[in-house]
DNA sequence: GAACTAATTTATCCGGGGTG
DNA sequence: CACCCCGGATAAATTAGTTC
């Protein structure tokens, strides 16, 4: 189907767009230069690196203004969590790098999919996984007389659970498709949630089957700017006690990315994952040893440069 | 071509969130 | 604490290269 334009305009904020449309966004919507963002399953926004968009969709009625500043993260203040960061061993480099970066919200159904796919997984196989979800629904907007691949939203993954299992996910296709009932059902809202406490909203996703701590709060990084409970680990948890000196449990690197981070413990763990470029445990270690904490573009794939996955 | 090391390929094992 | 599954890390094997 096509849809009509309903928005454009620029953005006059100082804000990295180049970064914030690149990082941990699949070739099918980032070509370096343009991203294409679904505000909902029949709205698209294209962004390009300047700030610059166009929204289409199948009515103009909604407010995708609105939605579109809420995923881009154009009105959320960073300047605290950036001044942390610049005092810190492992985030420093990226303090410098990504100035002007704000993390892209995603829905959340696509956050709870992304974070069900990244348990118990490395950053390849996880974002695997997703990339063949989305090839294998193969679902498609028409945009600029361009056909766009979009994630297949809940009620499709419950209609063809097939794809799903053949998409190698293995086990987490259970959760997965619990959670796509909660979407469905309403039970699961990201309304009502964005009006709750963190520690509430934790409480609620943590009902769901095959849902812990860790994937209820990287969906709650992901989709409602909530930061206050970092998602740990054994990644985080290994690197923050080797760095910092903390006792190697979960809880103890919890602890103090609580009291070193505050209410943006979660973004730190998030942006430790691009500076390291989610790399596995060994060489991310090495890395911090070796003070090479900003990106490598050499790393494929890796969060600012998934292209890799399309190649495949 | 034997003796050895270095480099590259192949085989094996294990780690990791969440559940019950 | 076993289980799910697959890529990572490491062990093992093969090939390539060097020297006498």
């Amino acid at each position: 189907m096509a849809l009509k334009q309903c928005l454009s305009g620029c953005f006059t904020e100082a804000i990295d767009f180049r970064k914030t449309l690149g990082v941990y966004n699949l070739c099918h919507w980032f070509n370096g230069l343009q991203a294409y963002m679904f505000l909902d399953s029949n709205a698209v926004a294209v962004v390009d690196i300047s700030g610059c968009f166009k929204v289409y969709a199948e009515n103009c009625d909604v407010d995708y203004m609105k939605k579109l500043r809420w995923v881009l993260g154009v009105d959320e203040n960073l300047d605290e969590f950036f001044a942390i960061a610049r005092r810190d061993r492992i985030l420093k480099g990226f303090a410098d790098e990504f100035k002007g970066w704000r993390p892209r919200a995603s829905d959340l159904w696509w956050a709870l999919l992304v974070a069900h796919c990244q348990k118990a997984a490395s950053f390849r196989q996880g974002w695997g996984f997703l990339h063949r979800i989305v090839k294998s629904y193969g679902k498609e907007v028409v945009v600029e007389d361009k056909k766009i691949l979009r994630p297949p939203n809940p009620e499709e993954v419950l209609q063809d659970p097939e794809k799903l299992v053949n998409s190698g996910v293995g086990f987490r296709a259970e959760g997965i498709l619990k959670t796509a009932e909660a979407i469905v059902s309403k039970d699961l809202d990201f309304e009502k949630l964005s009006k709750m406490l963190d520690s509430d909203i934790e409480k609620q996703l943590l009902q769901l089957p095959h849902v812990g701590s860790y994937v209820a709060r990287l969906a709650m990084v992901l989709a409602l700017r909530r930061y206050s409970l970092p998602p740990v680990d054994k990644w985080v948890t290994a690197l923050v006690s080797k760095v910092y000196g903390v006792e190697q449990r979960e809880r103890a690197a919890e602890a103090y990315l609580k009291s070193r981070w505050d209410r943006w413990a979660g973004l730190a763990v998030y942006a430790m994952t691009i500076t390291l470029d989610a790399q596995p445990l060994s060489i991310a270690l090495r890395r911090v040893e070796r003070g090479v904490i900003t990106p490598r573009m050499d790393v494929e794939p890796s969060p600012l440069n998934m292209g890799s996955f399309c190649r495949e």
